[in-house]
DNA sequence: CTAATAAGTTAGATTAACCTAAACTAGTAG
DNA sequence: CTACTAGTTTAGGTTAATCTAACTTATTAG
């Protein structure tokens, strides 16, 4: 339920924790432009919601809940940033003010529908990384199966397109996540795959599904 | 600058207005779930910026500033209701929260960009009318160049894409906003239409160029 | 090891958005 | 045409986020 400002403030606590463990309150207020009072009220909410632990004239430390709720809002600045300049085709020097704004938007499902679309990228535009729906910074950076070559054995780690009908067709063919898959053949001609899994042998997936379907290889 | 709160206020104050010319503070509260007096508090600051008339005891009249002001967070709304279920896939009942959320966004780019990429859709999904940038209701409903017939004569109104590339291209074949062009021929074969303008006849533009080009038949 | 300075806290105020309780006004029902 | 009621306003209070000015503590330079 954390307001925007407040947000803001969590945010500005993890960059600062990056430099320094230890923040304090000039550098707070000198991030945000408030003044050192207005930090402090902010410090005190913040330690009742265990997001900091402060005491009297010591320096602040951030928690692994607010490293946690900095990281949900981190991610979902970047995907804001990837998806305004790989879908919308904004330009490099305007997405950061608008994912500014985007990265307080509460509905989750609204980022997690960009990141599928993007295909679960793992890095921003800067190079940043993205974390995952958990806060976790080192996410495994996918593959889609159009990008394994012929005779790997991969698993199925996460899909771009979740749609009924692509959901049914996978269902069809008993492919689900951590499905293993061996490569059999790429046909040259369409890009269809050859696969096996789970018994099945010789099954055809066309360009288009592969496409959708990301992968890790073991 | 007004906040998203207020925004709220005025919203609710056009949908008000659209049923019954006079609104009364009750029906406000009622509206927005909030006291009379709170309502009453912010109908004194929107008089003083010109968005609603209020005297003493009489009833509340919304300005012509007032629709304009409502008429921005209307668009707003519905081109992103639209662009969640057009471009993000999003179901038809998901997309209102979310949409109530982004009516908010400040940056009117982002909003401009999605009215582009949709090719500036004249109602919602619900068949409600989008207004245009300047709050206009009645925008003209504008067709690809490749939905005009051949003889036609028409005026070219918007693009569907605004890339530096696109923008370059058109500028070279010297077309530009309300030039007005003739369609001598379409070629079955690849899609393509041959057209005359100021002075220049017989001008190739590719089925895919025409496909970004918005226009009014005249 | 003290004194200067940097950093943090307290006190007191403001503005925006909200509330309840009580007082007031205006239109209408008899 | 008065009295009732629905609707409006006033008065006074709260919480969140902000400020300035004044005071206190911690650190470090000499």
């Amino acid at each position: 339920m954390a307001s925007t400002i407040k947000e803001n403030y969590i945010k500005a606590l993890f960059f600062l924790h990056q430099k320094n463990e230890d923040i304090s309150l000039s550098d707070l207020g000198g991030e945000l432009l408030v003044s050192k009072p207005t930090a402090n009220d902010m410090i005190k909410k913040l330690q009742t919601e265990g997001i900091v632990i402060s005491k009297k004239y010591k320096p602040i430390r951030i928690t692994e809940k607010g490293k946690q709720r900095a990281a949900e809002i981190i991610r979902k600045h970047r995907l804001s940033e990837m998806f305004l300049l790989q879908i919308m085709k904004f330009g490099w020097e305007e997405v950061h003010e608008i994912a500014e704004e985007l990265e307080h938007i509460k509905t989750d499902k609204f980022f997690d529908r960009m990141d599928e679309l993007m295909g679960f990228p793992t890095v921003d535009p800067h190079g940043s990384p993205i974390p995952d729906k958990n806060g976790n910074f080192n996410r495994p950076n996918y593959y889609r199966l159009t990008q394994i070559s012929v005779k790997s054995t991969i698993i199925v780690k996460a899909l771009r397109d979740s749609s009924t009908d692509f959901l049914l067709f996978l269902n069809n063919k008993s492919i689900q996540l951590n499905t293993i898959i061996t490569v059999n053949h790429i046909e040259n001609f369409d890009g269809s795959f050859t696969v096996s899994y789970e018994g099945l042998t010789d099954v055809v997936l066309s360009k288009s599904i592969c496409d959708r379907i990301l992968v890790e290889e073991i």
